[in-house]
DNA sequence: TTAATTGCAAATGGTTTGCAATATT
DNA sequence: AATATTGCAAACCATTTGCAATTAA
């Protein structure tokens, strides 16, 4: 549904290989397989690791690849995947349905600012993340993965003309 | 489910009474009615203002006052309030059950710690959102009026035991 | 052989919707 | 009278689950 392309994001780097080998590390340390399956859910995620996937785009991904998986299989990898530390449910909204994403570490945070007049969506980079993760760090005993930051208000324009500035 | 008692709160404050005021009045603006039913669901989610309610919670809040009230009264009630800018969707979770918690401004930030290992979630007040939320501000001029803000990793106990720290 | 895995189809469960009855302006 | 609102039950739809068949160690 949300996603068009295949293969699309190119070849995986360092830190996807990696994740690949811890896959099948963590796998077999519990006795599970890396099947044909859980491998072209593996690579469908790691070839589109800069979007969010539901498990529907999983499978029109790899429908090529494996015409005739189930549907339950692939929430069951995902969700395997998933509790391995190895994807993000990520929650970018509304709906019901389920995205996962890879489960890159030490990303830069960044925010999002959402307009709830317009619906703008602004991505933000702010140094002063790293700070505050710092401190969550050091004052919480808290390892961050990831983060999942928005901020709901009004966009400039929209702040003036409904007069909330 | 998740929420214990019904009126538990208190009295609405200040902030609360404005709210209610203003539900009123922009329901007659676009010529909606505030019925009964939009009452005692408005009701509801002031007295818990502090929690997050799903639409199971707010039935069982009102379960006394209204006892005959249909379920799909209360989804469509939330939705309602949730597009005029009453209520906000928290998404703090896991499941695909919707919660909404009244939108009142100029509340002070926090954020959730929230462990991918143990699923405990820790709420921290951190006075460096403050500084944050205003650099956000000027920078941006986008003024914000709430926000979801969410770390995720693994708490010390779990980092300690999975060897991540 | 034993245990994990899959695919299918049925079940689940929160949410939405069609519609006739009711209430409000 | 015209329109909004409700309650009910059925529909929806993403996700989960039971189970028998299949596969890998």
């Amino acid at each position: 549904m949300t996603v068009n392309t295949a293969q699309a994001s190119g070849t995986a780097d360092h830190k996807e290989q990696h994740l690949l080998e811890e896959a099948v590390e963590r796998l077999k340390e519990k006795g599970l397989r890396l099947t044909e399956q859980r491998q072209a859910v593996l690579d469908a995620v790691v070839a589109n690791r800069d979007q969010h996937l539901s498990c529907e785009d999983v499978v029109g991904i790899i429908k090529h690849s494996k015409p005739g998986i189930g549907q339950a299989t692939v929430y069951r990898t995902l969700s395997l995947l998933e509790k391995m530390g190895l994807l993000f449910k990520s929650d970018l909204d509304d709906d019901c349905v389920r995205h996962y994403e890879l489960c890159l570490q030490d990303e830069e945070a960044h925010c999002h600012l959402i307009c709830l007049e317009c619906g703008l969506v602004a991505e933000v980079k702010e140094d002063l993340l790293n700070t505050l993760e710092d401190r969550l760090h050091t004052k919480n005993d808290f390892v961050i993965v990831n983060r999942s930051l928005k901020f709901y208000g009004y966009c400039k324009q929209c702040a003036h003309q409904t007069g909330r500035e």
